[in-house]
DNA sequence: CTGAAAGCGCTAACAA
DNA sequence: TTGTTAGCGCTTTCAG
């Protein structure tokens, strides 16, 4: 086989660095990782000549050999959401601080992108993946998913879920998980203490793990309350601030009965008020508002935004631990969330009506 | 040598697939690349052999004999700040779509991480870098970037700033610029056009390459005008929520004269204006504020913060083409920016007095 | 303490 | 169309 000489110019390996400092290829890689003894002059050596060719090695052969790459692969929806981007940041730190890098994918909240996501990542032979935010509720994707996570495990890659419940079936995958019911129980309570009973729900993605979690931990709160919520009505966007604008427009202009509104997330709650703002409505004077998850955002909002305060930040740093092997084991029960008051939620209108005829009429 | 003999049990290889397949191992390395004629027998005798083991190629090893990767490494100070993750949204949208994967760093704003996080990704073959932000001022760290650049470009390695003047040696490396002399041009005749003239500008990190140049375009408004800069107050933080809250507190308390701020960053103004209210200021009834950026929560804001908008994330998806190889060329100029007036900017408080002893006395 | 050499899993000539 | 085989750059026995 006539391949091309290899080119004696600036090629960085360490081939090269052993022929220059006068001394075997193993030696060099000894060097290089400092776990075997080497003498004092071949070191030296070995330093002076990696530092005049600027040589640094090559990550894949080195990973190809040792079958471990240093790299934590994350999946989720979308960087620029700040729900993602909080957890992201503290993970980024973590990895940072025990020099692992990390690779990550946006889904767009699509399952199939996310499964096809967790395909490259295992091909890339990442030593931990992380999967945050909600997941999709259909068992043929749940059943993919589980497949997935058999085969990193199997091929000896951690696989965390942050954020989403961990599945029923096998170890093979630690969760961090979060109170999503009792999150919007609480701000549901929160609404009921100032008097409201008829509540528009803004929902997550139908489908998404969260959205349903949420959705129940509503329901839940009436249900304590002694209260049907049948006559509260329930929409679905996608969390975003545009769906939330868009919803809370349509509902108002609809004609829709309520004086308060849980929005799934506080971006869409953020959109939401907007969108009241500029059809003339006062908050919280003619109507109460809350999100979830108490994004940075929540608190640049004036009046500050009632939400419930999801440790996300927290959740992030826990699911690195778990990725990196700091931590063994995973929390046994979900993550407690807490109401963060705000001052878009107070009483009913003084005429004590829900909104309806107001605007649209 | 004896080593311990490869375990027989699942091991996910090409040679594993070929054997079951009863094909050579170049077969089935062609099937998987398609770009060689494979029978029709062949080809669906290895595709139930891989669907069986559930084989997934080793991205380490494809990566090592083809010297390239399929990843992208960014670079940047902090993933959850927006600045950063509306660029990293959409050089993710363009990488995503182009199969590769994108590596992320945080340095923090530390230029010596960011050096070396240069050559860790240098390390890792990364296909392209891209590096997000304004950089260190430093002659120092300049010259070990244009070192790392230089290597970089010699590994074959295309090196993409973006939001950062392009260094004026060599073209080793592209450059996405964006006028942020401009920006605060701007900024600051929009206030001037408001009457203001005594304005308090909080710049960001000393050093870095965008506080200089939007102190620069602060400066060079006031030339315009015909007025002294110097009589205003400069004061650097770093481009923080709590920086803009610190030192906004710090100048109303310590009877800094001004009727204005300009803040470097939407961040800093958005601490500010939480800052000013907390003290019982109005905006911009007793002070008016302007921002640089226009990240998303700017519009969130009621009222709506005056600002620059920057095309941040036009400017990933420009250097994410440049990375790839999509674009050839870097824009000639700057990409330009555009004031976006909001409600934080008004007319002189009546009395026409600056603030100071308002509050202080 | 050091060097020689056998692979890690894959691709790409080359020969068949 | 297919198989054989020589590496890609590195680590790691094993034998000095």
């Amino acid at each position: 086989m006539v391949r091309t000489p290899k080119p004696i110019s600036a090629r960085s390996t360490i081939a090269h660095v052993a022929e220059r400092a006068g001394v075997s290829t193993a030696t060099v890689s000894r060097v290089l990782n400092g776990n075997y003894p080497v003498s004092k002059e071949a070191r030296a050596k070995v330093a002076q000549a990696i530092d005049e060719i600027d040589f640094v090695q090559n990550a894949q052969a080195k990973a190809l050999v040792q079958a471990k790459t240093g790299i934590v692969g994350v999946v989720m929806a979308d960087v620029s959401d700040p729900f993602y981007s909080e957890m992201i940041g503290s993970i980024q730190n973590v990895c940072g601080a025990n020099g692992k890098l990390l690779v990550i994918c946006s889904t767009q909240g699509h399952s199939d992108v996310e499964l096809s996501y967790l395909q490259v990542l295992r091909s890339q032979r990442v030593d931990a993946v992380i999967v945050l935010g909600g997941g999709s509720d259909d068992d043929q994707v749940q059943a993919s998913l589980a497949r997935q996570a058999a085969a990193l495990a199997r091929e000896g890659c951690r696989l965390v879920l942050c954020g989403r419940p961990a599945p029923d079936a096998g170890r093979d995958t630690l969760a961090v998980e979060v109170d999503n019911v009792d999150a919007a129980r609480q701000a549901t309570r929160h609404l009921m203490a100032f008097g409201h009973r008829e509540i528009l729900f803004l929902g997550g993605p139908r489908g998404s793990t969260t959205s349903r979690d949420r959705l129940a931990g509503f329901r839940f709160a009436f249900d304590e309350a002694g209260w049907a919520s049948e006559q509260c009505t329930v929409d679905a966007g996608d969390f975003s601030r545009q769906a939330g604008y868009d919803l809370a427009k349509k509902h108002v202009l609809g004609g829709t009965r309520f004086t308060a509104i849980l929005a799934a997330s506080d971006f869409m709650a953020i959109g939401a008020i907007r969108a009241l703002l500029s059809m003339g409505l006062r908050i919280p004077d003619d109507l109460s508002l809350i999100g979830i998850d108490d994004i940075p955002s929540a608190s640049d909002m004036v009046p500050r935004l009632s939400t419930v305060r999801l440790p996300l930040s927290e959740m992030g740093r826990l699911a690195a631990g778990l990725a990196l092997g700091l931590d063994r084991t995973a929390p046994l029960r979900p993550l407690g969330v807490s109401l963060v008051p705000g001052l878009t939620v107070g009483p009913l209108p003084a005429s004590g009506e829900a909104l309806i005829g107001r605007i649209a009429g």
